[in-house]
DNA sequence: TATTGTTATACTCTATAACTATA
DNA sequence: TATAGTTATAGAGTATAACAATA
C-alpha cells in the first residue's frame, strides 16, 4: 500500500515535468522564430558561439547529426545572414564556418531572453524552497543521465 | 549583489531544467521509436485513447495543427497498423478514426514506461526532498503558464 | 586509401490554397 | 453557404548512398 502510494505520486509528478518540457518547448521555439531561428539552427549557432569558427565536419559531429545535414543547415543560416562559410587555411576540402554580426546580435538576446526566463520561473521563489528544487532536479536530471547511458548500452 | 547572486543562481537552474528537457525529450523519441512511432503520431493515439474514436476535425482541433496534417499522420498511423478509418455513422463527409488492437498494446507498453521513468527519476529520492521538489515544480510550471499565457495575449 | 562536403533520393512534419463531396 | 477531408505545392529536418576533390 505504501508503495503503491509512492508509485502514483511519482506518476503524477513525472506527468508535471513532462507538462512543463512540453511548455518549455513551446517557450524556447516562439523565441528562436522571433529570431527567424529553428531550433536546429540555433544548435548550430550555439556550438559556433562556443566553440568558434568550425568545419562542417565537427558541426555534425557536435550536433550528433549526418554532414548531409550539416549542409543543409548551414546553407539556410547563410541564406538568411547568420554564418558565413570560408576557405578552411589548410585543408582544402574543408570549410570554415563562422557566426556573423547579426548572429552574435541574436546571441546576445537569446541571452537576455534567458536570463528573463530564470526570473520569471524562479525569481518571485522562497530561497529555501528554491535550492530544494535545485536540489531535486540535481538529482533526477542525475538518474535521467544514468538510464539514458543504460539505454544506449544495451542497445 | 544579493540580486546579482540570485541571478546567476536562477541561470545556472535553468540551464539544468534545459539539459532534463533535451534528456527526458531524447528517451520518449527513442521510447517511441521502438513501438514504430514518431510524437506526432503519439499524440493522435493519446488523444483517441482518452476520447475515443474522433473525426479528423476533432484531431486536428485537439492537435492545434491543420486537417491536411491530420491527413498525412493518420495515413501513417493506418499503415503501420495503429489505427482504421471508417465511415461516420450520420455525416458522410466525415471519418471516424479508431484505435486498433496493435495501438492498445502498445498505450499499454508506454504506460508500463511512464510508470518505470517515475520510478528510475523519483524511486530512490528520500519523501521529503521529493515533495520539495513536487512543490518547486508546481510554482514553475504555474509560472511558465502564465508567461506563456502573457506572450501570447501580446502578440 | 581515408576524409570533406556535395548531389541524388526519400521519409516525416508542417503550412496554405484550391477543390470535391456532403450538410 | 459552410464544413470534412482531399489533392497540389512548398519548406524544414532527417537519413542513406554514391561521388568529387583533396589529404
Amino acid at each position: 500500500m505504501n508503495v503503491l502510494h509512492d508509485t502514483s505520486k511519482a506518476s503524477a509528478t513525472l506527468d508535471r515535468l513532462l507538462e512543463l518540457v512540453v511548455l518549455l518547448g513551446e517557450d524556447m521555439t516562439q523565441s528562436l522564430a522571433r529570431e527567424g531561428l529553428t531550433t536546429s539552427r540555433a544548435h548550430v549557432l550555439w556550438v559556433l558561439h562556443h566553440e568558434g569558427p568550425a568545419t562542417q565536419r565537427v558541426l555534425a559531429d557536435a550536433l550528433r547529426v549526418t554532414p548531409r545535414n550539416i549542409t543543409g543547415l548551414v546553407d539556410g543560416l547563410v541564406a538568411t545572414g547568420f554564418v558565413t562559410r570560408e576557405r578552411h587555411p589548410t585543408d582544402r576540402r574543408a570549410t570554415l564556418v563562422s557566426l556573423t554580426e547579426r548572429a552574435a546580435a541574436s546571441m546576445g538576446q537569446m541571452h537576455s531572453s534567458h536570463r528573463e526566463l530564470a526570473e520569471l520561473l524562479f525569481g518571485d521563489m522562497p530561497a529555501r524552497r528554491f535550492s530544494a528544487f535545485a536540489t531535486g532536479l540535481d538529482h533526477v536530471t542525475d538518474r535521467m543521465r544514468e538510464g539514458l547511458r543504460a539505454a544506449q548500452a544495451g542497445r
